[in-house]
DNA sequence: CTTGGTTGTGGTACCGATAACACGTTTGCG
DNA sequence: CGCAAACGTGTTATCGGTACCACAACCAAG
């Protein structure tokens, strides 16, 4: 069996330079104090040798693993890609790594997922939480003194930095624009109360429609899953109903995505038969 | 400062228990050779100080991280995801983490990425390379004895596992579907050359041709990057030729998404004007 | 020519866990 | 009843780095 290059470690990399480990561990970490000459021999010998310091070992010792985390409920969600691309790019400009984790929604996997991380001793995690049922994942996080920021959604009792949308104000002037275009009969897709963004959606929704003098009326508000199929099925039910609305406002982009094919499959065309607007664009024509 | 639940080890865990860290150890990996009462002891003392072990230190010692990693060159992408989707749960079953990496198709993020993994020295890799130029990565890999995998694309030059549909043969079957239609000027947008697939799915479109008796036209073939923007620019090309391809097969679904916005754009409707087929099928209605 | 401060480097003790071995106790069986 | 195997647990060394301190060599100032 041949050596393998995994099996290099900086007493390796040490004693071809002929200087002691830590000097390498100070070339590696750019601290100064290292003459010039020194500093030349050991890169040589780092890159002879294929040299690659455990991240195991750096983070055991040192304090920093370098590490960062993001956690979404759904990479394939085209908003949450967008964020996931830009935490990596921002990680990337100061030398973090990113470990990205999918929920799939699912509380179960963001307990563990958390717990991983944890474990992993990541340095700070960015997550756009499933739901409020996600506060003691939150709180476990706080106990082990990882510092996070949630992403698009915050989570009822937990105070900490976040970053949203105006999804109250956003929803309202998208409904408000129907309401322009002389609709009359607004329907409302949207998921359980249990996300924030959801429930301050819903919110814009009805301000809109009361700033317009616009009656409630609750059989036009579907609440399913928060993806295509969930769309899908709600949007099937507002066409079922005796007064069909002319328009709907779909909580997100997936949503929106099932509901078009719902009007489809129903024979009817969108725009034309049933008007679509919905948060977190994607490329439509309403 | 308040204490902090990540400064909790396994010393901690053994003396509270009343035991040596490494019947702790013992516990934690699920060994036999520990009493019951002993076991019980230790839970408990667990799950009071809320202890998490580290990852970094059971890698270092012991050999085994439990960690894997997946990279894609598009999380985005609707295959891809279903790739990663696959992944997570395979390895969630077998007690094994993975870490996603996403390379935007770009071999410099790909090294890097590659060199990050063999840092964290994961167990394995299931990789889908950038391309043929990927091969010094995947060398790298090779060296340091990580295993991998290679998904949906091999690599010229580079012999190991794989996990690859038949792009030949579904190119060429989607192809025969289109001259079954009745097209007889059946154009091409694919990427370069230098990925697998791409040469794969380009190779089954000329033989469906040749099988048919139909001519190769070097016009009708486009070449540009496998996305919707290329997808986009490459099919305008087309239609901005004297003799318009009736149909058009798209090397992905990506690549179909700008190549129908593109139709549109230029008046004309799919599937009426312009007939399209993809790989990795998207909801569309040919 | 001493004193005190840099500068470059090495030595030692860990970080938090596990492998390998050692050890005292209980059993099993002839 | 005696001796070996099985059992339950602790001890020590080590994984691959880094923090911290020590230290020799050199230099400027008093």
């Amino acid at each position: 069996m041949r050596a393998n290059s995994a099996d290099v470690t900086i007493k390796d990399v040490a004693s071809l330079a002929g200087v002691s480990p830590m000097t390498v561990s100070r070339v590696i970490n750019e601290s100064d104090r290292v003459s010039p000459e020194t500093q030349r021999r050991v890169e040589k010998a780092i890159s002879e040798l294929g040299y690659i310091p455990s991240r195991l070992a750096r983070g055991l010792s040192g304090r920093r693993t370098g590490t960062l985390a993001v956690i979404v409920p759904d990479v394939a969600n085209p908003f949450f890609t967008m964020v996931v691309r830009a935490a990596e790019e921002v990680a990337r400009r100061s030398a973090y790594r990113v470990i990205l984790c999918d929920t799939r929604a699912d509380l179960a996997v963001e307990r563990d997922v958390i717990e991983e991380l944890i474990a992993h001793r990541v340095e700070g995690i960015a997550i756009a939480p499933v739901s409020d049922r996600s506060k003691p994942h939150l709180a476990r996080l706080a106990r082990f003194g990882v510092p996070f920021v949630l992403i698009d959604r915050t989570v009822a009792g937990v105070d900490c930095d976040a970053v949203v949308g105006d999804s109250v104000g956003g929803a309202q002037r998208l409904v408000e624009h129907l309401i322009g275009l002389g609709h009359r009969r607004i329907g409302l897709i949207v998921e359980k109360d249990e996300v924030s963004s959801a429930r301050e959606r819903r919110q814009g929704y009805e301000a809109a429609l009361k700033t317009a003098g616009l009656p409630l009326d609750p059989a036009l508000i579907e609440e399913d899953t928060p993806d295509p199929d969930g769309g899908f099925k709600a949007m099937s039910r507002l066409l079922a109903t005796d007064a069909r609305p002319s328009a709907v406002f779909a909580v997100n982009n997936l949503v929106a995505l099932g509901a078009i094919e719902a009007v489809r499959s129903a024979g009817l065309e969108v725009p034309d038969d049933v008007a679509l607007v919905c948060f977190d664009d994607i490329e439509l024509a309403s």
